[in-house]
DNA sequence: TTTGTGACCACTTTACTAATCCGGTCAATT
DNA sequence: AATTGACCGGATTAGTAAAGTGGTCACAAA
């Protein structure tokens, strides 16, 4: 069997368990069932090990993204089906909010800087498409830079902030919430 | 000259400028030209000064709000006064700002609660103002909770979040956005 | 008599040190 | 050649002594 991957799905989920911190390389041997030194023959570190996950996710999320994405559809329709194929995947979303709350609560700089690889790949990823949906006049005017922050914060706020007051929304109400705010907004 | 407003000035400068921990009870004294034991004849402890402080600014907030909102006015010409006039008051935002750059950074619990407070009061009052507005008809069919948790964190992110990757946004652009998401949507 | 004060006390926080833990290596093993 | 886990040194944590801070009160000033 294959000890890289191995490595890599004993070390996502023993990382979206417990986070980077908590996450220790022997532990991630011993899920992997393999001997600590072999990690090493595939990973220059821990860091290392981590990025390579993160990338992985990353790319994941993209591919699912253009996946998606149609050029002779409205902007708005794409963002939904996005949006849709996003919400799907469980494991990514664990990730990314473990080391939310481990970058909140001990400030694991290694929890921040994924974090914001993310985020930064995520509002350029927005950025472009606002862009060119602005170019095909599809959106009011306005600047995709400040667009992609609120659009990306919506999502944050949808998804994990509101559920510590109120219970989570599911699929079908984050679209609709999504849909109402962005393109409609509130107004009769 | 009144002691109690000395003491409370003296509070409220040094909690907006060092946070909730690094304020000291001697330092209040020595800003307020007043001996410690003096603090202790007006306020139980430092947490009662603090929670003082912070009824004091809720209370300024409230006067502000009800005196811009008209009730025969449409929900968005009050919104946008509203927050017009909120806008206004620095040295209010300039303690929200520390409270919660000390509750991220440190984890002070009296800088999380007392955030907590304001978010609450703002959030309840919010949630009246839509409930208001939608059965005046005057907006779309929505949770009012869901609606006022996301005002709430569109005007932090305008205001703060925004800060740290975009040059600030003046006045005029925040209430632009503000109304551009909330009012109209981005769709043509 | 009333109002204001700062030295003082008890408790908390911080600075320092010893003990433990963990990332990373490598000689031994398969 | 591939894999392993005991081992090493630097980092983290636990434990303790020292310093700091919230709160009191006997005394001073008005």
């Amino acid at each position: 069997m294959d000890r890289r991957q191995q490595v890599l799905q004993a070390a996502a989920k023993s990382f979206s368990l417990f986070g980077y911190k908590a996450t220790t390389m022997d532990q991630v041997a011993k899920i992997a069932n393999v001997g600590k030194g072999t990690i090493y023959t595939f990973f220059t570190n821990k860091e290392q090990l981590f990025d390579e996950i993160l990338r992985d996710m990353m790319v994941e999320m993209k591919m699912i993204a253009d996946r998606e994405i149609r050029r002779d559809r409205p902007f708005f329709d794409n963002l939904h089906r996005v949006l849709d194929a996003l919400l799907e995947f469980r494991s990514e979303q664990e990730l990314f909010i473990k080391l939310s709350q481990e970058s909140r609560e001990f400030g694991t700089p290694q929890a921040g800087e994924g974090l914001e690889k993310i985020e930064n790949l995520v509002l350029e990823y927005l950025e472009r498409e606002v862009q060119q949906a602005l170019q095909k006049g599809e959106i009011k005017p306005c600047d995709p830079k400040i667009v992609s922050v609120v659009m990306f914060r919506l999502y944050i706020v949808l998804t994990a902030e509101l559920n510590k007051t109120h219970t989570p929304l599911d699929k079908e109400q984050i679209k609709m919430y999504f849909h109402l705010f962005l393109a409609e907004g509130l107004g009769q």
